[in-house]
DNA sequence: GAGTTTGAAACT
DNA sequence: CAGTTTCAAACTC
């Protein structure tokens, strides 16, 4: 038998959700680690919100994706980022790294090449390591998990699954997670002034200066880079994300056991909001009537 | 590089 | 669960 997580009760060892075991989140799993495994419960956060709970009004509901834009797909995007970050050197002098405020630690991995102090995040202390994994696991099951969505279930692509609480930053200065991640605020956050949104001036300016370069920004299409047609945007791509939304609303529908009328409500409500979005950018770029 | 600002995490 | 404190990273000078 191998490693198996520490257990504060005799005989019983931690359950960890089967979600740990895909990357990048793997704080705890050794090749020789033994766990028992429950299937992730549908409970535990499946969060696509039905077109009217998009409260926020710079909220855009579903990403999509134009062939213009670059083609890494949101769930890379989130893999390169939080693999980056990892790589990332930390220089925590009172946590021991053996807490979230440590990258390395947040991000499952021991340090190494790093610049902290009185480190425990590494081999040498990994009875103190296992042990503050399973407080923070404790307080929070989905401690560890990746903070941007990566499309599975109960998580939305691209977009940070708790959401940032900036009040002075606009949500504009890597001190804003969403910001850090290149991706907009969402209904999720719950942050003051934010200008992190696809329609915000300043946000446009940061964003064409260069200091933003855009994986996660994608959201419904300008139809500037289509000038030759207005529907030029309505490209395959778009289109099949349109889909992937609409079927999520059907998923959604079904789990919470809804009337097939309401289900049909729900699914067109949704498509309505998406050709809102796309006929607005048609709009916006003043093609149709220029 | 030191000091300040910021917001997430931890604590009460 | 809200308010406060701690912490480390981002930022400014």
């Amino acid at each position: 038998m191998g490693n198996v997580l520490p257990s504060s009760v005799p005989g019983l060892y931690p359950i960890l959700p089967q979600s740990y075991l895909a990357p990048p989140s793997l704080p705890l799993i050794r090749p020789t680690t033994t766990l028992l495994v429950q299937p992730t419960s549908l409970s535990s956060g499946y969060n696509f919100l039905s077109g009217p709970c998009f409260s926020q009004f710079h909220q855009t509901p579903c990403p999509v994706y134009p062939d213009s834009q670059p083609k890494m797909s949101p769930v890379r995007f989130s893999a390169a980022y939080w693999d980056a970050k990892s790589r990332k050197p930390c220089s925590c002098t009172k946590s021991q790294c053996l807490k979230l405020y440590c990258d390395c630690f947040a991000n499952g991995d021991v340090c190494s090449n790093c610049k902290c102090i009185n480190c425990y995040n590494n081999n040498e202390h990994e009875y103190e390591r296992y042990q503050a994994i399973k407080i923070c696991l404790d307080r929070n099951p989905e401690a560890f998990r990746p903070k941007i969505g990566s499309g599975k279930r109960g998580e939305i692509k691209g977009r940070h699954n708790k959401g940032c609480n900036c009040k002075r930053s606009g949500c504009l200065k890597n001190y804003c997670e969403c910001y850090e991640a290149k991706i907009m605020c969402s209904s999720m956050c719950k942050c003051v002034s934010c200008r992190n949104y696809d329609e915000s001036p300043l946000r446009q300016t940061v964003v064409s200066a260069g200091s933003m370069d855009l994986p996660g920004l994608a959201f419904y299409p300008t139809a500037k880079s289509h000038d030759e047609c207005p529907l030029a945007c309505l490209t395959l791509r778009v289109v099949e994300t349109t889909c992937v939304c609409l079927l999520a609303q059907a998923e959604e529908a079904e789990k919470e056991g809804y009337t097939e009328a309401q289900a049909e409500k729900m699914i067109l409500e949704e498509f309505g909001q998406g050709l809102t979005q796309i006929v607005q950018s048609i709009f916006k770029s003043g093609s149709l009537y220029s």
